[in-house]
DNA sequence: TTGACATCAGAACGTTCGTTCTTTAGGATG
DNA sequence: CATCCTAAAGAACGAACGTTCTGATGTCAA
């Protein structure tokens, strides 16, 4: 991942007033409504400026021609330094990455949803109470997926596993006991994500 | 929060369709390309379509007449199912509500970085090697926050606790020690929240 | 079986858009 | 003090775009 900043410091204002806008709008304009936020008044050099940028990283375009903005557009930094929760080591750094949540965690908007944890059965894996489980909706899942299962009309997430050529949901919490389906096994969503909310 | 739903199934899928398409490019198209995202051949019919997304509030228009998307075009549904990882309970439905992933987990978003756990150290705490740490800074926290501290001029992710009358960084793994800074111990952050991407 | 309505297709048209080219102004360089 | 470069302005043009209208289906109820 090439690190570029724009090229100079006007740029970089030129791209600061995109992101502005792009922040009110979701969305990059024209040339003519960019003259105006930009303050100049020549297409072509808002397009100079584009193509700059483009170079740069952080905007480019579908294959209409349409310009959109890139993830080093959305500048949110992973930071640079990685937490070590084991040992401490020492900070490397020279790699800046970017990153958005909502990127990461969501791929296909519309067969996502979003589901509070309720309990602790999934302690082991790591999921408590009160996490948010981002859900892709889909009723077919692999052996080891942790899925969210609807057995006898009722909703469950659990580890998907199998036991004796039948599937079972496994509870990652020795208190709580397997089920083992008797009847179908209706898989709702698979969880492709987590989210935690710490309170102050 | 107006609860407003497409007015049929089938501009729910268009909706969708057009949620799909924006989370590949960051922006909506000309009505020719959603023709194309559609899968239908009128120019007039998408934005037939696009005047009723626009009744229900998922998208609107910037002064220029550009179709942009609206908040409620990104907040997910927080599903009506509250998924027990305890004991499967009965389902109940009725109520839906919305959700942005970035809004509930940045406050500040000048003060947030994001930082990628390694190591294993907190595992009793439910954070795992690979999960991002969202990391508000600041250099005050309480006894029993999560932090990211700075020992030695080395990151770490640690609870912080007392211990006659020091400070200690207290992992959540008994493999590893406690660890009492000698020196200062300088808060980098406090841990506000936790996002993991299961891959697939 | 007829009419109303929803769902699209297709054409027509004036406007806007992106692109390219030429020109201008000012600062730096030599 | 000529000339080079950067940073724009401005005009010209065809293609693309949004809008509006008219038609063509299919469906359902009366």
């Amino acid at each position: 991942m090439a690190e570029s900043n724009p090229a100079n410091t006007r740029d970089a204002e030129y791209l600061a007033k995109l992101q502005d806008y792009y922040a009110n709008w979701k969305s990059i304009p024209s040339y003519a409504a960019l003259c105006e936020v930009f303050g100049i008044a020549s297409k072509s050099w808002v397009k100079a400026i584009l193509d700059r940028l483009e170079k740069v990283g952080f905007v480019e375009r579908t294959p209409d021609g349409m310009w959109i903005p890139t993830r080093q557009f959305f500048a949110r930094p992973l930071s640079d330094v990685s937490v070590p929760a084991g040992m401490p080591v020492m900070v490397n750094d020279t790699h800046t990455d970017y990153f958005v949540i909502d990127d990461m965690l969501i791929d296909a908007p519309s067969k996502t949803t979003l589901i509070p944890v309720k309990g602790d059965s999934m302690l082991g894996a790591g999921i408590h109470d009160g996490d948010v489980a981002v859900i892709e909706k889909r009723n077919l899942a692999n052996v080891g997926d942790i899925v969210v299962a609807i057995v006898d009309g009722e909703f469950t997430l659990k580890t998907l596993d199998k036991e004796r050529g039948k599937f079972i949901l496994r509870p990652e919490n020795q208190a709580y006991p397997v089920i083992r389906p008797e009847g179908t096994l209706e898989i709702f969503g698979v969880l492709i994500g987590l989210v935690r909310k710490y309170k102050h």
